[in-house]
DNA sequence: CTGAAAGCGCTTACAG
DNA sequence: CTGAAAGCGCTTACAG
């Protein structure tokens, strides 16, 4: 049988009370009474029960976090930066993937409230925002990744805005001038920053980015080739994309090399995240870093302090974004400018 | 306040002890009660606790699942298999990281103990299988993409020496006959099988693999990517490379373009995995592919039936690997054979 | 510095 | 078909 705060107790001849004590550092134990229970947890490899310890003092030092996907190589960058963080304060993580399905996030949201987890990363999306609004009340939540205006929320996001701006201005640099986005879904807070720091960046150049040429990509890869194949077969093709994500640039380069053109000679690409994704292709993409870590890190602190105090100001965190260049663009040809 | 067991009992005017048998479907109760107070349930928004639950039944419905890094693809899409095999019956699962060190390998355990999980899946490396063996007596485990003789556990493995042989018969069939095996590290018994089977294929067709012909990548990408180079400026270079993970690879691949190597016209490349990796690549990898899902699958399935009867003899399950042809490995140039 | 006692919210024989 | 009671393994005032 495994033991308990009652054998080690016996053992040495006190009440659980004080092996309690000297297991959570609390009150005052005469050092040598302490050094002789630590001796007897040890000899009885006494474990404390998580779990009767949750019951009484109501923290199960669990978090849930809530994606899309782990198998996504962002969402996986993020989880184990949210992993280490949570470790480190002695935290576990459980994993939802909710392939942005309702009833996915439902069910999961009610075992993490069965589960008496002590807080909720969301970086999931949600139809409505009742449910967030929901579990708000009952467990400490962060959102990552998007936005939540219809209620105060702690929420940490790259500046995508800016980001988006990043990209132009390099693709600006570099001469471009007939640009096409290719946007994950617009319903995305996210995705629509971006195209609209873009679009902004280049009106300031005094270059408008019509509406048809701003294409949504709903499935990242297979989207992102086929809205590149149909484009390059156009007369007036672009001579740069901006790929909202890196899935959708790993498409975008596919296509590319079908129709047998040359990335980035005959077309520059930019894509977003900055995952492992945009290091592996070839050419290797140049991107804007999304600071996952950070994300995740963020979440976790923002979390952790609203456990300690769940009456601060809700905050807002926008990280940076960096641009990283690589070889998926170059300046304009001459040839394509003529 | 949140609703417990007896406020729903005292709306009902019945016992906890028949709240209790209608929320976990025991004994017999009359059908009109058992509706009155499901409907006292939702009306509370009642949700039992699992905390309250686990200290009584002993069983928490969460598993561990210890890996090397769920930021690595491999591991993410493995992940992703054992979330969705355990949420289908009721588990869910904790992420633990360990980069396969031993002291995170050692909290981590120490923490899924403390928490009660109901089984452990191991799929990272351990220095010492005592570890093991003493975690094995506590708690159901199963291990997942390695070898254990030591004592016996249930294990799932893909069939890795007939993943290396796989390798070499599609190699062969294309006329290659000096290769080289990029190996992860060889202390690893999936490594080694790859590489033994790959061998002895080789050697069944008449071609001896030299142990200088065995190259080991343990960072994986850029090992893979310094190792090839190497092996690219030499007078005598392979015309084919055996990469025993996908990052190998794309290391290997990217070492090849920067020597001015076409692949697959010059070099042909075979990797191991087929995870995302290898469709995004330039060109897409030829894989022996590991069915990832139902590594994850078969090891839930190992432990929820191994709570069901701790008595049953221990398997090992290998799953069958799959040759993926794309457009890495090609038949060896004329050229190259004069 | 230490302990007795209540309580956390359930499940499970057992009795009726 | 239903309930009283014990117990799971802790923490936390409170008293001394």
């Amino acid at each position: 049988m495994k033991a308990t705060i009652y054998d080690v107790a016996r053992e040495a001849g006190v009440s659980i009370a004080t092996v309690s004590k000297v297991i959570n550092a609390k009150g005052k134990i005469s050092t040598e009474r302490r050094n002789q229970i630590f001796a007897i947890m040890q000899r009885l490899q006494y474990q404390p029960s998580a779990i009767a310890s949750a019951l009484t003092s109501k923290q199960t030092f669990t978090l849930g976090l809530l994606i899309p996907d782990i198998a996504n190589p962002f969402f996986a960058e993020v989880a184990r930066a949210v992993e280490d963080r949570g470790h480190r304060f002695g935290y576990s993580v459980i994993i939802c993937s909710t392939d942005n399905k309702d009833d996915r996030v439902e069910r999961y949201i009610s075992v993490l409230k069965q589960k008496r987890v002590d807080g909720i990363i969301i970086g999931t999306g949600l139809e409505n925002n009742d449910i967030l609004q929901d579990i708000s009340t009952i467990i400490p939540i962060v959102v990552i990744g998007r936005e939540v205006n219809s209620f105060p929320v702690h929420t940490v996001v790259a500046d995508d805005y800016a980001g988006g701006r990043q990209a132009a201005c390099h693709l600006l640099s570099l001469g471009h001038t007939k640009m096409v986005v290719l946007a994950e879904s617009l319903q995305i807070s996210s995705s629509r920053e971006r195209v609209r720091g873009f679009r902004q960046s280049l009106g300031e150049a005094g270059i408008s980015l019509p509406d048809e040429s701003i294409l949504a990509c709903k499935s990242g890869l297979e989207d992102g080739r086929a809205r590149t194949s149909e484009l390059l077969s156009r007369m007036d093709r672009p001579t740069a994309l901006f790929c909202c994500n890196d899935l959708i640039a790993v498409g975008a380069l596919q296509a590319a090399k079908e129709c047998g053109l040359r990335v980035p000679f005959d077309l520059s690409i930019v894509s977003f995240d900055n995952t492992l994704l945009a290091t592996v292709t070839n050419p290797p993409l140049t991107s804007i870093a999304q600071p996952m870590d950070q994300l995740g890190e963020a979440a976790v602190d923002l979390l952790i302090q609203q456990f300690a105090d769940s009456n601060t100001v809700k905050q807002r965190i926008a990280l940076r974004t960096e641009l990283i260049v690589r070889d998926s663009t170059a300046e304009v040809s001459t040839s394509e400018i003529l």
